[in-house]
DNA sequence: TGACCGCCCATGTTTTCCCATGGTATCCCA
DNA sequence: TGGGATACCATGGGAAAACATGGGCGGTCA
């Protein structure tokens, strides 16, 4: 079944919550996450969301290192530190929070990028700029791919 | 289901004691272990806290050697005796030992950090420079790390 | 007796829970 | 096929609970 696809803007309101695209909602309840996990994007300014799929990502990484290490604790503080477990309402509305702000600069809108296992939370129009910039890249990693299958021709 | 995970400061007050982080306060309850489990990092000036989970891997490392060992002495000594089982009052509050506030140079203010099967106690602004530091360690970690990640669909 | 510790209560703020509303897409039936 | 009814959804707001923090009080141990 398909995990999380399109995207969302909706608005923030006084009290600093946002809705939560209902698909999202449906995909999270098939995944039987409490909440949501959320980590901040280590190379670009959005947040990184989703349940049990992403945190099993995150866990993946960390456990390359042995616990207690230097390496595996400074991995965890950077991981785990900069991730948040936020609550969903009744009404599908999750709370942003002061790191989630300033890491994205959002104000009073927020954009939902779904992204299959995981979904984004990014500033609308950040996420404008950074979509035309990962499009063409997207283009040109197609054209150099040695592809032996058909490549679709977009104009 | 998610560890401890984000951070969080809060203030030491006249007592020497500081409230434990509700999101913190439930992990440790869901863990099921009395009181929280404290011991000094040996590689930074920080204090690594938890509860059956933290104690487990304490112990893993000491069994690596031989009991009634000088190495195991040595390492036992160096392990438990820089722990200590302070207990969490009825506001979940913990007090603050002579040790920590040694090792860490903590003054008024307690900063939390969490490392999803652990969590660490920080003065809040060496953690800001420990922090900035693990950030790029965990960049190059990563980077180095084969992480050939098939992304799973959800099944 | 004095410092400390465990336990209790008070308080202001933040967060959570619950209900209301308006708009939109969907469905059903003529 | 059109039009009305219905369900769903994003959004707003008020009430209640949770939380961090400060302080009081009696017991205990040096």
């Amino acid at each position: 079944m398909a995990g999380f696809v399109s995207h969302f803007t909706n608005r923030l309101d006084a009290k600093g919550r946002v809705s939560i695209p209902a698909p999202f909602r449906a995909v999270l309840a098939r995944d039987g996450f409490e909440g949501l996990y959320c980590i901040t994007s280590s190379h670009c300014s959005a947040v990184d969301a989703g349940g049990n799929d992403l945190l099993a990502e995150i866990n993946k990484r960390s456990e390359a290192f042995a616990k207690l290490s230097p390496d595996h604790d400074a991995l965890a503080v950077a991981l785990f530190g900069a991730s948040e477990n936020p609550k969903i309402d009744g009404d599908g509305r999750m709370t942003i929070s002061d790191m989630i702000r300033d890491h994205t600069g959002l104000t009073d809108h927020v954009t939902f990028v779904g992204m299959n296992y995981k979904f984004q939370i990014w500033e609308p129009e950040k996420f404008r700029e950074y979509r035309a910039e990962a499009q063409k890249r997207a283009l040109a990693m197609l054209a150099a791919q040695p592809l032996a299958t058909s490549q679709g021709e977009p104009s």
